[in-house]
RNA sequence: GCCCUCGUAGCUCAGUGGAUAGAGCAUUUGCUUGCGGAGCAAAGGGCCGUGUGUUCGAAUCACACCGAGGGCGCCA
Protein backbone atom coordinates (compact mmCIF):
# COMPACT_ATOMS: atom_id res chain seq x y z
CA UNK A 1 0.00 0.00 0.00
CA UNK A 2 1.32 3.32 -1.00
CA UNK A 3 0.51 7.02 -1.10
CA UNK A 4 1.02 8.65 -4.81
CA UNK A 5 -0.03 11.90 -5.41
CA UNK A 6 -2.78 12.17 -3.65
CA UNK A 7 -3.83 8.91 -4.54
CA UNK A 8 -3.99 5.85 -2.48
CA UNK A 9 -2.68 2.35 -4.34
CA UNK A 10 -3.81 -0.79 -3.00
CA UNK A 11 -1.74 -3.84 -3.76
CA UNK A 12 -3.24 -7.07 -2.86
CA UNK A 13 -2.50 -10.52 -4.31
CA UNK A 14 -2.89 -10.97 -8.04
CA UNK A 15 -1.64 -14.49 -7.65
CA UNK A 16 -4.82 -16.07 -6.57
CA UNK A 17 -6.69 -13.64 -8.40
CA UNK A 18 -4.73 -14.37 -11.45
CA UNK A 19 -5.52 -17.99 -11.29
CA UNK A 20 -9.33 -17.32 -10.93
CA UNK A 21 -9.09 -15.50 -14.30
CA UNK A 22 -7.62 -17.93 -15.92
CA UNK A 23 -9.72 -21.11 -14.18
CA UNK A 24 -12.60 -18.93 -15.21
CA UNK A 25 -11.84 -18.36 -18.81
CA UNK A 26 -11.33 -21.91 -19.41
CA UNK A 27 -14.22 -23.47 -18.10
CA UNK A 28 -16.55 -21.25 -20.06
CA UNK A 29 -14.64 -21.12 -23.24
CA UNK A 30 -16.53 -19.78 -26.37
CA UNK A 31 -18.71 -18.55 -23.78
CA UNK A 32 -16.25 -16.96 -21.76
CA UNK A 33 -17.93 -13.18 -22.01
CA UNK A 34 -21.20 -14.56 -22.46
CA UNK A 35 -24.30 -12.52 -20.27
CA UNK A 36 -26.98 -14.07 -18.58
CA UNK A 37 -30.28 -14.93 -20.83
CA UNK A 38 -32.20 -12.19 -19.71
CA UNK A 39 -35.67 -13.05 -21.99
CA UNK A 40 -35.73 -10.30 -23.85
CA UNK A 41 -35.90 -9.98 -27.99
CA UNK A 42 -33.90 -7.34 -29.61
CA UNK A 43 -34.25 -6.09 -33.43
CA UNK A 44 -31.42 -5.42 -34.87
CA UNK A 45 -32.16 -4.01 -38.35
CA UNK A 46 -29.28 -3.63 -40.68
CA UNK A 47 -27.80 -3.47 -44.18
CA UNK A 48 -30.92 -1.83 -46.26
CA UNK A 49 -29.17 -2.45 -49.63
CA UNK A 50 -31.46 -0.97 -52.20
CA UNK A 51 -31.93 -3.26 -55.02
CA UNK A 52 -31.38 -1.72 -58.62
CA UNK A 53 -28.21 0.03 -57.15
CA UNK A 54 -24.72 -0.87 -56.45
CA UNK A 55 -23.57 -2.24 -53.67
CA UNK A 56 -20.34 -0.21 -52.13
CA UNK A 57 -18.29 0.15 -49.67
CA UNK A 58 -20.22 2.51 -47.88
CA UNK A 59 -22.94 -0.28 -47.50
CA UNK A 60 -20.54 -2.13 -46.13
CA UNK A 61 -20.57 0.07 -43.11
CA UNK A 62 -24.24 -0.87 -41.91
CA UNK A 63 -23.82 -4.41 -42.92
CA UNK A 64 -20.72 -5.00 -40.36
CA UNK A 65 -21.50 -2.66 -37.71
CA UNK A 66 -25.48 -4.21 -37.54
CA UNK A 67 -23.91 -7.94 -37.67
CA UNK A 68 -21.62 -7.19 -34.72
CA UNK A 69 -24.02 -5.46 -33.07
CA UNK A 70 -26.69 -8.18 -33.18
CA UNK A 71 -23.67 -10.85 -32.07
CA UNK A 72 -22.91 -8.30 -29.36
CA UNK A 73 -26.36 -7.76 -28.27
CA UNK A 74 -27.09 -11.37 -28.06
CA UNK A 75 -23.76 -12.35 -26.24
CA UNK A 76 -25.01 -9.60 -23.80
CA UNK A 77 -28.23 -11.76 -22.90
CA UNK A 78 -30.40 -10.96 -25.21
CA UNK A 79 -32.40 -12.80 -28.16
CA UNK A 80 -31.78 -10.77 -31.65
CA UNK A 81 -33.45 -10.85 -34.00
CA UNK A 82 -31.75 -9.69 -37.31
CA UNK A 83 -33.83 -8.09 -39.94
CA UNK A 84 -32.61 -6.71 -43.45
CA UNK A 85 -35.29 -4.29 -44.97
CA UNK A 86 -34.51 -4.24 -49.28
CA UNK A 87 -35.51 -1.23 -50.75
CA UNK A 88 -36.75 -2.53 -53.55
CA UNK A 89 -39.48 -0.29 -55.08
CA UNK A 90 -39.38 3.33 -54.67
CA UNK A 91 -38.44 6.59 -57.20
CA UNK A 92 -35.08 4.86 -58.00
CA UNK A 93 -36.16 1.37 -59.30
CA UNK A 94 -38.65 3.20 -61.17
CA UNK A 95 -35.60 5.11 -62.79
CA UNK A 96 -34.01 2.26 -63.35
CA UNK A 97 -36.91 0.00 -65.07
CA UNK A 98 -38.08 2.90 -67.18
CA UNK A 99 -34.16 2.79 -68.25
CA UNK A 100 -34.09 -0.84 -68.49
CA UNK A 101 -37.23 -0.59 -70.76
CA UNK A 102 -36.75 1.69 -72.99
CA UNK A 103 -32.72 1.63 -73.90
CA UNK A 104 -31.79 -2.21 -72.49
CA UNK A 105 -35.05 -4.25 -73.28
CA UNK A 106 -34.08 -8.22 -73.24
CA UNK A 107 -30.68 -7.90 -71.53
CA UNK A 108 -29.34 -9.99 -69.13
CA UNK A 109 -26.95 -8.65 -66.49
CA UNK A 110 -22.85 -10.10 -66.98
CA UNK A 111 -20.73 -11.71 -64.32
CA UNK A 112 -20.40 -8.79 -62.42
CA UNK A 113 -23.74 -7.82 -61.82
CA UNK A 114 -24.27 -5.19 -59.41
CA UNK A 115 -21.81 -2.81 -61.23
CA UNK A 116 -23.91 -3.13 -64.42
CA UNK A 117 -27.17 -2.41 -62.12
CA UNK A 118 -25.54 0.42 -60.78
CA UNK A 119 -24.33 1.89 -63.91
CA UNK A 120 -27.94 1.53 -65.54
CA UNK A 121 -29.15 3.67 -62.51
CA UNK A 122 -26.64 6.21 -62.74
CA UNK A 123 -27.39 6.31 -66.76
CA UNK A 124 -30.67 6.83 -66.34
CA UNK A 125 -30.35 9.72 -63.61
CA UNK A 126 -27.93 11.07 -66.61
CA UNK A 127 -30.94 10.81 -69.22
CA UNK A 128 -33.21 12.48 -66.85
CA UNK A 129 -31.20 15.78 -65.95
CA UNK A 130 -30.38 16.05 -69.57
CA UNK A 131 -34.12 15.85 -70.74
CA UNK A 132 -36.04 16.84 -67.96
CA UNK A 133 -39.40 16.26 -69.43
CA UNK A 134 -38.60 12.15 -69.38
CA UNK A 135 -39.94 13.02 -66.12
CA UNK A 136 -43.40 12.39 -67.35
CA UNK A 137 -42.82 9.11 -68.99
CA UNK A 138 -41.01 7.92 -65.10
CA UNK A 139 -44.22 9.35 -62.97
CA UNK A 140 -46.46 7.50 -65.61
CA UNK A 141 -44.34 4.50 -64.95
CA UNK A 142 -44.54 4.70 -61.29
CA UNK A 143 -48.47 4.92 -61.36
CA UNK A 144 -48.88 1.94 -63.89
CA UNK A 145 -46.93 -0.01 -61.09
CA UNK A 146 -48.96 1.42 -58.46
CA UNK A 147 -51.77 -0.24 -60.91
CA UNK A 148 -49.96 -3.31 -60.48
CA UNK A 149 -49.75 -3.22 -64.78
CA UNK A 150 -48.57 -7.31 -65.08
CA UNK A 151 -45.72 -6.23 -67.64
CA UNK A 152 -44.22 -4.23 -65.12
CA UNK A 153 -44.67 -6.14 -62.21
CA UNK A 154 -43.30 -9.47 -63.83
CA UNK A 155 -40.08 -6.75 -65.09
CA UNK A 156 -39.82 -5.57 -61.48
CA UNK A 157 -40.02 -9.19 -59.97
CA UNK A 158 -37.14 -10.44 -62.29
CA UNK A 159 -34.73 -7.45 -62.26
CA UNK A 160 -35.12 -7.23 -58.55
CA UNK A 161 -34.20 -11.08 -58.31
CA UNK A 162 -31.02 -10.20 -59.68
CA UNK A 163 -29.93 -7.40 -56.85
CA UNK A 164 -31.51 -9.83 -54.38
CA UNK A 165 -29.27 -13.02 -55.57
CA UNK A 166 -26.33 -10.60 -55.81
CA UNK A 167 -26.69 -9.55 -51.78
CA UNK A 168 -27.04 -13.10 -50.61
CA UNK A 169 -23.63 -13.73 -52.23
CA UNK A 170 -22.14 -10.42 -50.73
CA UNK A 171 -23.75 -11.89 -47.32
CA UNK A 172 -22.03 -15.11 -47.59
CA UNK A 173 -18.83 -13.90 -48.25
CA UNK A 174 -18.72 -11.47 -45.34
CA UNK A 175 -21.20 -13.75 -42.89
CA UNK A 176 -23.96 -11.61 -42.42
CA UNK A 177 -26.99 -13.84 -41.43
CA UNK A 178 -30.60 -12.40 -41.22
CA UNK A 179 -33.32 -13.69 -39.65
CA UNK A 180 -36.50 -11.71 -41.31
CA UNK A 181 -36.16 -10.15 -45.04
CA UNK A 182 -38.64 -7.05 -45.14
CA UNK A 183 -39.12 -4.86 -48.38
CA UNK A 184 -40.22 -1.85 -48.60
CA UNK A 185 -42.55 -2.76 -51.82
CA UNK A 186 -44.63 -5.00 -49.28
CA UNK A 187 -45.23 -2.43 -46.70
CA UNK A 188 -46.64 0.03 -49.65
CA UNK A 189 -50.20 -1.22 -49.16
CA UNK A 190 -49.75 -1.54 -45.38
CA UNK A 191 -48.57 1.79 -45.06
CA UNK A 192 -51.69 3.31 -47.08
CA UNK A 193 -53.57 1.89 -44.51
CA UNK A 194 -52.13 3.37 -41.97
CA UNK A 195 -51.92 6.69 -43.66
CA UNK A 196 -55.63 6.54 -43.55
CA UNK A 197 -56.35 5.75 -40.22
CA UNK A 198 -54.03 8.72 -39.17
CA UNK A 199 -56.36 10.35 -41.49
CA UNK A 200 -59.73 9.32 -39.53
CA UNK A 201 -58.16 10.09 -36.18
CA UNK A 202 -57.55 13.81 -37.27
CA UNK A 203 -53.67 13.34 -36.91
CA UNK A 204 -52.66 13.57 -40.87
CA UNK A 205 -54.21 16.19 -43.08
CA UNK A 206 -55.35 15.74 -46.32
CA UNK A 207 -54.57 17.84 -48.97
CA UNK A 208 -54.80 15.44 -51.72
CA UNK A 209 -57.96 17.05 -53.06
CA UNK A 210 -55.81 20.96 -53.37
CA UNK A 211 -53.05 18.87 -55.21
CA UNK A 212 -51.49 18.66 -51.87
CA UNK A 213 -50.13 15.22 -50.23
CA UNK A 214 -50.81 13.91 -46.66
CA UNK A 215 -49.12 15.70 -44.00
CA UNK A 216 -48.55 15.06 -40.43
CA UNK A 217 -47.79 18.58 -38.06
CA UNK A 218 -46.20 17.01 -35.70
CA UNK A 219 -45.17 19.83 -33.48
CA UNK A 220 -48.14 21.47 -34.14
CA UNK A 221 -49.50 18.16 -32.80
CA UNK A 222 -47.58 18.37 -29.91
CA UNK A 223 -47.90 21.62 -29.11
CA UNK A 224 -44.39 22.83 -29.49
CA UNK A 225 -43.51 26.81 -29.90
CA UNK A 226 -40.53 26.01 -31.59
CA UNK A 227 -40.10 24.00 -35.27
CA UNK A 228 -38.62 20.44 -33.63
CA UNK A 229 -39.83 17.61 -35.68
CA UNK A 230 -41.46 19.77 -38.30
CA UNK A 231 -43.64 18.16 -40.67
CA UNK A 232 -43.62 14.44 -42.30
CA UNK A 233 -45.41 14.11 -45.37
CA UNK A 234 -46.76 10.26 -45.42
CA UNK A 235 -48.73 10.00 -48.50
CA UNK A 236 -47.60 11.75 -51.96
CA UNK A 237 -50.23 14.04 -53.75
CA UNK A 238 -50.57 10.96 -55.99
CA UNK A 239 -51.58 8.60 -53.49
CA UNK A 240 -48.15 6.49 -54.29
CA UNK A 241 -46.31 5.66 -51.11
CA UNK A 242 -43.51 7.07 -49.89
CA UNK A 243 -40.26 5.74 -47.80
CA UNK A 244 -41.88 7.35 -44.64
CA UNK A 245 -45.52 5.62 -45.32
CA UNK A 246 -43.71 2.52 -45.64
CA UNK A 247 -42.01 3.15 -42.01
CA UNK A 248 -44.77 2.99 -40.44
CA UNK A 249 -46.24 0.10 -41.54
CA UNK A 250 -42.64 -1.82 -41.06
CA UNK A 251 -42.53 -0.59 -37.10
CA UNK A 252 -46.28 -1.61 -36.50
CA UNK A 253 -45.57 -5.16 -38.42
CA UNK A 254 -42.25 -5.73 -36.08
CA UNK A 255 -44.28 -5.18 -32.96
CA UNK A 256 -47.08 -7.03 -33.92
CA UNK A 257 -44.96 -10.04 -34.87
CA UNK A 258 -42.44 -10.09 -32.47
CA UNK A 259 -42.82 -8.84 -28.49
CA UNK A 260 -39.77 -6.68 -28.40
CA UNK A 261 -38.42 -5.21 -25.97
CA UNK A 262 -36.22 -3.03 -28.70
CA UNK A 263 -36.13 -2.15 -32.02
CA UNK A 264 -33.14 -0.80 -33.48
CA UNK A 265 -32.83 0.62 -36.85
CA UNK A 266 -28.73 1.13 -37.98
CA UNK A 267 -29.46 3.57 -40.69
CA UNK A 268 -27.08 6.38 -41.41
CA UNK A 269 -27.05 9.67 -39.65
CA UNK A 270 -28.85 11.38 -42.46
CA UNK A 271 -32.09 10.01 -41.65
CA UNK A 272 -32.16 11.03 -37.97
CA UNK A 273 -35.09 13.38 -38.55
CA UNK A 274 -36.55 11.18 -40.89
CA UNK A 275 -37.32 8.55 -37.82
CA UNK A 276 -37.42 10.98 -35.55
CA UNK A 277 -41.04 11.90 -37.35
CA UNK A 278 -41.93 8.41 -37.59
CA UNK A 279 -41.33 7.49 -34.38
CA UNK A 280 -43.21 10.42 -33.02
CA UNK A 281 -46.05 10.10 -35.36
CA UNK A 282 -46.83 6.36 -33.97
CA UNK A 283 -46.44 7.55 -30.67
CA UNK A 284 -49.00 10.60 -31.43
CA UNK A 285 -51.18 7.53 -33.18
CA UNK A 286 -51.10 6.37 -29.27
CA UNK A 287 -48.67 2.99 -30.07
CA UNK A 288 -47.46 2.55 -26.36
CA UNK A 289 -44.14 0.60 -27.88
CA UNK A 290 -43.05 3.62 -30.21
CA UNK A 291 -40.43 4.88 -27.78
CA UNK A 292 -38.76 1.57 -27.90
CA UNK A 293 -38.06 1.59 -31.17
CA UNK A 294 -34.65 3.36 -31.58
CA UNK A 295 -32.35 4.91 -34.52
CA UNK A 296 -28.70 3.96 -33.87
CA UNK A 297 -26.82 6.41 -36.77
CA UNK A 298 -23.93 6.01 -37.82
CA UNK A 299 -22.11 8.32 -39.89
CA UNK A 300 -21.01 7.58 -43.78
CA UNK A 301 -18.07 6.33 -45.78
CA UNK A 302 -16.83 9.01 -47.98
CA UNK A 303 -13.63 9.01 -50.31
CA UNK A 304 -10.71 11.04 -50.15
CA UNK A 305 -11.14 14.71 -49.56
CA UNK A 306 -14.99 14.22 -48.31
CA UNK A 307 -16.19 12.93 -51.75
CA UNK A 308 -19.71 11.66 -50.86
CA UNK A 309 -20.73 8.04 -52.34
CA UNK A 310 -22.97 8.10 -54.14
CA UNK A 311 -24.75 5.79 -56.92
CA UNK A 312 -26.61 7.87 -58.82
CA UNK A 313 -22.99 9.95 -59.45
CA UNK A 314 -20.96 7.04 -59.98
CA UNK A 315 -18.22 8.04 -56.99
CA UNK A 316 -18.11 4.48 -55.37
CA UNK A 317 -16.21 1.73 -54.26
CA UNK A 318 -17.50 -1.50 -55.72
CA UNK A 319 -16.89 -3.73 -52.55
CA UNK A 320 -16.81 -6.92 -54.64
CA UNK A 321 -13.94 -5.24 -56.59
CA UNK A 322 -12.36 -4.18 -52.76
CA UNK A 323 -13.18 -7.67 -51.16
CA UNK A 324 -11.23 -9.70 -54.39
CA UNK A 325 -8.38 -7.16 -53.97
CA UNK A 326 -8.15 -7.12 -50.26
CA UNK A 327 -7.66 -11.10 -50.52
CA UNK A 328 -5.49 -11.22 -53.05
CA UNK A 329 -3.24 -8.38 -51.59
CA UNK A 330 -3.35 -10.37 -48.27
CA UNK A 331 -2.35 -13.98 -50.38
CA UNK A 332 0.19 -12.10 -51.77
CA UNK A 333 1.58 -11.69 -48.00
CA UNK A 334 1.25 -15.10 -47.13
CA UNK A 335 3.33 -16.65 -49.89
CA UNK A 336 6.00 -13.84 -48.53
CA UNK A 337 5.81 -14.76 -44.83
CA UNK A 338 4.73 -18.51 -45.02
CA UNK A 339 5.50 -20.62 -48.17
CA UNK A 340 5.14 -23.76 -46.06
CA UNK A 341 1.52 -23.92 -45.84
CA UNK A 342 -0.86 -25.54 -48.18
CA UNK A 343 -2.91 -23.86 -51.08
CA UNK A 344 -6.05 -24.24 -48.91
CA UNK A 345 -4.41 -23.02 -45.68
CA UNK A 346 -2.90 -19.92 -48.11
CA UNK A 347 -6.78 -19.24 -49.34
CA UNK A 348 -8.09 -19.50 -45.96
CA UNK A 349 -5.81 -17.26 -44.23
CA UNK A 350 -6.15 -14.50 -47.46
CA UNK A 351 -9.60 -14.51 -46.76
CA UNK A 352 -9.63 -14.50 -42.83
CA UNK A 353 -6.83 -11.62 -43.07
CA UNK A 354 -8.61 -9.86 -46.02
CA UNK A 355 -11.68 -9.37 -44.90
CA UNK A 356 -10.56 -8.85 -40.93
CA UNK A 357 -8.72 -5.72 -42.56
CA UNK A 358 -11.95 -4.35 -44.13
CA UNK A 359 -14.17 -5.33 -41.69
CA UNK A 360 -11.89 -3.37 -38.56
CA UNK A 361 -11.68 0.12 -39.43
CA UNK A 362 -15.48 0.08 -39.53
CA UNK A 363 -15.86 -1.29 -36.19
CA UNK A 364 -13.15 0.48 -34.59
CA UNK A 365 -14.62 3.82 -35.19
CA UNK A 366 -16.86 5.50 -33.39
CA UNK A 367 -20.46 5.50 -34.97
CA UNK A 368 -20.72 9.29 -35.23
CA UNK A 369 -17.46 9.67 -36.92
CA UNK A 370 -16.87 9.38 -41.04
CA UNK A 371 -14.92 7.00 -42.25
CA UNK A 372 -12.60 8.00 -44.87
CA UNK A 373 -11.91 4.99 -47.20
CA UNK A 374 -8.81 5.16 -49.22
CA UNK A 375 -7.15 1.73 -50.67
CA UNK A 376 -3.70 2.56 -49.11
CA UNK A 377 -5.31 2.19 -45.63
CA UNK A 378 -7.75 -0.41 -46.12
CA UNK A 379 -4.98 -2.76 -47.50
CA UNK A 380 -2.25 -2.00 -45.04
CA UNK A 381 -1.97 -5.11 -42.76
CA UNK A 382 0.35 -3.40 -40.29
CA UNK A 383 -0.25 -1.56 -36.65
CA UNK A 384 -3.76 -1.58 -35.17
CA UNK A 385 -5.79 -3.53 -37.48
CA UNK A 386 -7.32 -6.93 -37.88
CA UNK A 387 -4.50 -8.67 -38.51
CA UNK A 388 -2.44 -7.74 -35.84
CA UNK A 389 -4.31 -9.45 -33.43
CA UNK A 390 -4.91 -12.56 -35.57
CA UNK A 391 -1.50 -12.57 -35.35
CA UNK A 392 -1.55 -12.56 -31.48
CA UNK A 393 -3.79 -15.36 -31.75
CA UNK A 394 -1.51 -16.87 -34.28
CA UNK A 395 0.89 -16.89 -31.55
CA UNK A 396 -0.95 -18.23 -28.84
CA UNK A 397 -1.81 -21.06 -30.99
CA UNK A 398 1.58 -22.31 -31.74
CA UNK A 399 2.58 -22.29 -28.60
CA UNK A 400 -0.01 -24.63 -27.46
CA UNK A 401 0.16 -26.46 -30.45
CA UNK A 402 4.04 -27.46 -29.35
CA UNK A 403 3.09 -28.16 -25.77
CA UNK A 404 3.01 -31.71 -26.55
CA UNK A 405 0.31 -32.54 -24.08
CA UNK A 406 -3.06 -31.37 -22.91
CA UNK A 407 -3.26 -28.73 -21.13
CA UNK A 408 -2.59 -28.61 -17.62
CA UNK A 409 -4.97 -28.94 -14.49
CA UNK A 410 -5.29 -25.71 -12.54
CA UNK A 411 -2.41 -24.58 -10.45
CA UNK A 412 -1.74 -22.53 -7.89
CA UNK A 413 0.64 -19.43 -8.43
CA UNK A 414 3.91 -19.65 -6.65
CA UNK A 415 6.41 -17.33 -8.49
CA UNK A 416 6.71 -13.98 -8.58
CA UNK A 417 4.19 -12.66 -11.66
CA UNK A 418 6.05 -10.41 -14.35
CA UNK A 419 4.23 -6.91 -14.95
CA UNK A 420 3.36 -8.12 -18.40
CA UNK A 421 1.73 -11.23 -16.83
CA UNK A 422 -0.46 -9.20 -14.57
CA UNK A 423 -1.77 -6.45 -17.55
CA UNK A 424 -2.82 -9.07 -19.75
CA UNK A 425 -4.68 -10.82 -17.25
CA UNK A 426 -6.33 -7.76 -16.16
CA UNK A 427 -7.07 -7.11 -19.82
CA UNK A 428 -8.44 -10.78 -20.27
CA UNK A 429 -10.36 -9.98 -17.14
CA UNK A 430 -12.29 -6.67 -18.46
CA UNK A 431 -13.65 -8.55 -21.47
CA UNK A 432 -17.16 -9.19 -19.95
CA UNK A 433 -17.57 -5.53 -19.15
CA UNK A 434 -16.46 -4.12 -22.09
CA UNK A 435 -19.58 -6.53 -24.00
CA UNK A 436 -21.81 -5.39 -21.83
CA UNK A 437 -21.06 -1.53 -22.26
CA UNK A 438 -20.57 -1.87 -25.89
CA UNK A 439 -23.82 -3.43 -25.99
CA UNK A 440 -25.73 -1.01 -23.82
CA UNK A 441 -24.05 1.76 -25.76
CA UNK A 442 -24.97 0.37 -29.30
CA UNK A 443 -20.54 0.83 -30.00
CA UNK A 444 -18.44 -2.26 -31.48
CA UNK A 445 -15.31 0.06 -30.59
CA UNK A 446 -15.20 -1.23 -27.22
CA UNK A 447 -14.84 -4.93 -28.65
CA UNK A 448 -12.32 -3.51 -31.28
CA UNK A 449 -10.08 -1.41 -28.43
CA UNK A 450 -10.43 -4.35 -26.13
CA UNK A 451 -9.02 -6.69 -28.61
CA UNK A 452 -6.68 -4.71 -29.76
CA UNK A 453 -5.18 -4.39 -26.42
CA UNK A 454 -5.65 -8.04 -25.60
CA UNK A 455 -3.24 -8.54 -28.57
CA UNK A 456 -0.64 -5.75 -27.47
CA UNK A 457 -0.37 -7.37 -23.83
CA UNK A 458 -0.30 -10.72 -25.12
CA UNK A 459 2.65 -9.46 -27.44
CA UNK A 460 4.38 -7.80 -24.75
CA UNK A 461 3.84 -11.85 -22.44
CA UNK A 462 4.97 -13.04 -25.32
CA UNK A 463 8.06 -11.72 -25.37
CA UNK A 464 8.99 -11.01 -22.00
CA UNK A 465 8.03 -14.21 -20.23
CA UNK A 466 9.12 -17.95 -21.59
CA UNK A 467 6.50 -20.48 -21.40
CA UNK A 468 7.78 -23.72 -23.24
CA UNK A 469 10.93 -23.38 -21.44
CA UNK A 470 10.05 -21.61 -18.34
CA UNK A 471 10.44 -24.25 -14.70
CA UNK A 472 7.73 -26.92 -14.86
CA UNK A 473 4.97 -24.79 -12.41
CA UNK A 474 5.68 -21.71 -14.10
CA UNK A 475 5.17 -23.33 -17.27
CA UNK A 476 1.68 -25.19 -16.43
CA UNK A 477 0.41 -21.80 -15.53
CA UNK A 478 1.56 -19.68 -18.50
CA UNK A 479 0.40 -22.63 -20.54
CA UNK A 480 -3.35 -21.88 -18.68
CA UNK A 481 -2.66 -18.29 -19.41
CA UNK A 482 -1.61 -18.46 -23.44
CA UNK A 483 -5.05 -20.75 -23.83
CA UNK A 484 -7.44 -18.03 -21.71
CA UNK A 485 -6.03 -15.48 -24.02
CA UNK A 486 -6.53 -17.09 -26.56
CA UNK A 487 -9.62 -17.89 -25.53
CA UNK A 488 -10.61 -14.30 -25.40
CA UNK A 489 -9.09 -13.33 -28.23
CA UNK A 490 -11.14 -15.76 -30.25
CA UNK A 491 -14.45 -14.86 -28.80
CA UNK A 492 -13.74 -10.82 -29.15
CA UNK A 493 -12.63 -11.60 -32.68
CA UNK A 494 -15.66 -13.59 -33.38
CA UNK A 495 -17.93 -11.02 -31.72
CA UNK A 496 -16.80 -8.49 -34.84
CA UNK A 497 -17.14 -10.82 -37.16
CA UNK A 498 -13.44 -11.48 -38.02
CA UNK A 499 -12.04 -14.92 -38.03
CA UNK A 500 -9.40 -16.08 -36.21
CA UNK A 501 -7.13 -18.74 -37.60
CA UNK A 502 -4.79 -20.75 -36.30
CA UNK A 503 -2.10 -19.84 -38.75
CA UNK A 504 -1.12 -16.96 -40.88
C1' G B 1 -33.33 30.70 -40.40
C1' C B 2 -33.93 26.13 -37.26
C1' C B 3 -31.88 21.28 -35.75
C1' C B 4 -27.90 17.43 -35.31
C1' U B 5 -22.75 15.79 -35.37
C1' C B 6 -17.56 16.51 -35.37
C1' G B 7 -12.83 19.48 -33.89
C1' U B 8 -7.11 15.63 -29.33
C1' A B 9 0.52 14.60 -32.21
C1' G B 10 2.35 15.87 -39.41
C1' C B 11 -1.80 11.94 -40.83
C1' U B 12 -5.80 8.23 -39.01
C1' C B 13 -7.95 7.80 -34.37
C1' A B 14 -8.63 6.03 -28.75
C1' G B 15 -9.58 8.36 -24.13
C1' U B 16 -16.04 5.80 -18.27
C1' G B 17 -15.25 13.95 -14.05
C1' G B 18 -9.46 11.88 -11.44
C1' A B 19 -2.55 10.56 -11.50
C1' U B 20 2.80 12.85 -16.13
C1' A B 21 -3.55 12.94 -22.20
C1' G B 22 -2.47 7.52 -25.19
C1' A B 23 -2.21 4.03 -29.78
C1' G B 24 -1.29 3.14 -35.01
C1' C B 25 0.84 5.29 -39.54
C1' A B 26 4.92 8.33 -41.07
C1' U B 27 10.28 9.86 -39.45
C1' U B 28 14.94 8.37 -36.68
C1' U B 29 17.44 4.32 -34.01
C1' G B 30 18.00 -0.44 -31.76
C1' C B 31 16.38 -5.95 -30.95
C1' U B 32 16.51 -12.79 -33.83
C1' U B 33 22.62 -19.32 -31.71
C1' G B 34 14.88 -17.86 -27.81
C1' C B 35 7.55 -20.18 -28.29
C1' G B 36 6.61 -17.44 -35.65
C1' G B 37 10.03 -10.41 -36.65
C1' A B 38 2.51 -9.64 -39.74
C1' G B 39 6.50 -8.82 -33.64
C1' C B 40 9.18 -5.95 -29.54
C1' A B 41 11.88 -1.61 -27.49
C1' A B 42 13.35 3.59 -27.72
C1' A B 43 13.34 8.89 -29.56
C1' G B 44 11.20 13.22 -31.42
C1' G B 45 6.31 15.23 -32.14
C1' G B 46 0.30 18.24 -27.92
C1' C B 47 -2.34 26.39 -26.09
C1' C B 48 -6.98 18.50 -26.22
C1' G B 49 -10.51 24.66 -31.88
C1' U B 50 -11.20 29.57 -28.65
C1' G B 51 -13.31 31.72 -24.34
C1' U B 52 -16.34 31.82 -19.92
C1' G B 53 -18.54 28.90 -16.25
C1' U B 54 -19.74 24.38 -12.87
C1' U B 55 -16.36 21.39 -9.72
C1' C B 56 -11.62 19.85 -4.67
C1' G B 57 -10.50 18.33 -9.81
C1' A B 58 -12.50 19.33 -16.97
C1' A B 59 -10.02 16.59 -23.26
C1' U B 60 -14.63 14.78 -20.71
C1' C B 61 -20.20 18.56 -18.05
C1' A B 62 -22.90 23.69 -19.34
C1' C B 63 -23.08 28.13 -22.25
C1' A B 64 -21.14 31.33 -26.12
C1' C B 65 -18.09 31.87 -30.28
C1' C B 66 -14.89 30.00 -34.48
C1' G B 67 -14.14 26.12 -38.12
C1' A B 68 -15.87 21.56 -40.86
C1' G B 69 -19.82 18.22 -42.27
C1' G B 70 -24.98 16.68 -42.40
C1' G B 71 -30.43 17.40 -42.17
C1' C B 72 -34.94 20.47 -42.75
C1' G B 73 -43.43 19.10 -46.86
C1' C B 74 -44.33 14.90 -51.67
C1' C B 75 -35.54 11.19 -52.51
C1' A B 76 -34.35 6.96 -49.86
Amino acid sequence: MEGVKGYLNLYFSSAEYSVRVVDNVLDEGENYGRHAARGEQVMVEFSNPNTHKAFHVGHLRSAILGESLARIIEFAGYDVVRANYIGDMGLHVIKWLWNYAKFHQGEVPPADTTKWMGDLYSEANQRLDKDPELEAEVRDLYSRWDQRDPEIVALWEETRQWSVNHFEKIYQVLDIQFDRWYSNSEMEQPGKQVVEGLIEEGIAEDERSTGGPVIVRIDEKLGLQKEKYRVLVVLRSDSTALYATEDLALAIGKFSEYDLHTSIYVVDVRQSLHFEQVFKTLEIAGYDWAPRSQHLPYEVVNLPGNVVMASRDGTIVLLEGLIDESQSRARQIVEEKNPSLSEEQKTDVARAVGLGALKYPMLARDNAKIVTFDWESALDFNGQAAPYIQYAHVRANSILRRMEASLPESVPIDHELDPTEIELIDTISRFPNEVARAAEEYKTLHITNLAFELARTFNDFYKQCPVLKADPDVRDYRLRLVAAAQQTIANALRLLSIEAPEVM
